[in-house]
DNA sequence: AGCAAGCATCGACGTCTGTCAATAGAGATG
DNA sequence: CATCTCTATTGACAGACGTCGATGCTTGCT
């Protein structure tokens, strides 16, 4: 399932010139493997303060919708006017959200001319699931 | 990995009668599937919120611990007396934490004569992770 | 009945959080 | 340079949240 929120502004991109498309675009969140699955060693303050602070930044419904519009997004990324509309808030709000995902590691923001493309690291998202119920 | 978490209240429990063990312990969230996998659907404004409710129960360092602390309990359940002690807060923050946890439908109460034993709800972390990524 | 232990609820407190309007900064266009 | 668009930051505010002490309720024991 593919939604496009690309709109008219895919063409005029092709205007603009691209940035060289950087190898290591600014990653905030390493997103690190913190501690084993939470149901097979038990977890010190510490590793639950970690852990704690990566799926807080995942349980709010905005961001949620974002990593969600992200992730179903043509190419896999969209920048803050395209996700503003779908989400009913304001852009300052998005911005917000967007920080609080890319700082625990969940997002990455790629700035092409005036745009901040944002996508979804999804190893971030399987190792978070792989630390609430283990693979095997 | 298991933790013993039991002490001597182990061997006063036999001298009291057991409650005939109930098939359906009272189960407060039924956890029941919310949505398609964030990633894979575009995830409406109520299903947000709902699975946004989830991962905020889960998203405290303390029920972290907890939950960590009754999967690796022997007999893998635990009483609030045996709880308050490791996570080094007081009886009620404890009681409220896990009623938290038990709403979200993460943890399951038992009661047995004056002590409320509390155990993981697998299935439900199993859950959450798949909707975080998906299984296979 | 009286007492003690385990647990839940209540009330209060300080802190964190989500939201917006206003503003500032970066970048492209004319 | 002036202007416009897109984004990030700031400041402010209401509401939610985590914590505790005090209290009440249930249960078992004497």
């Amino acid at each position: 399932m593919l939604i496009d929120i690309w709109h008219d502004r895919a063409v005029a991109d092709l205007t603009l010139q691209r940035s060289p498309l950087p190898i290591a675009p600014t990653p905030t969140g390493p997103a690190e493997m913190c501690c084993a699955p939470v149901t097979q060693e038990l977890l010190d303050a510490e590793q639950a303060a970690v852990l704690a602070a990566r799926l807080k930044a995942l349980a709010d419904p905005a961001r949620l919708r974002l990593v969600s519009l992200l992730a179903n997004a043509a190419e896999h990324e969209a920048c803050v006017c395209d996700l503003t509309a779908p989400l009913g808030l304001s852009q300052p709000t998005v911005s917000h959200h967007l920080k609080v995902l890319q700082q625990a590691g969940l997002v990455t923001r790629e700035k092409r001319a005036t745009w901040a493309y944002y996508s979804v690291v999804t190893e971030a998202l399987d190792e978070l699931a792989g630390l609430l119920s283990p693979r095997d």
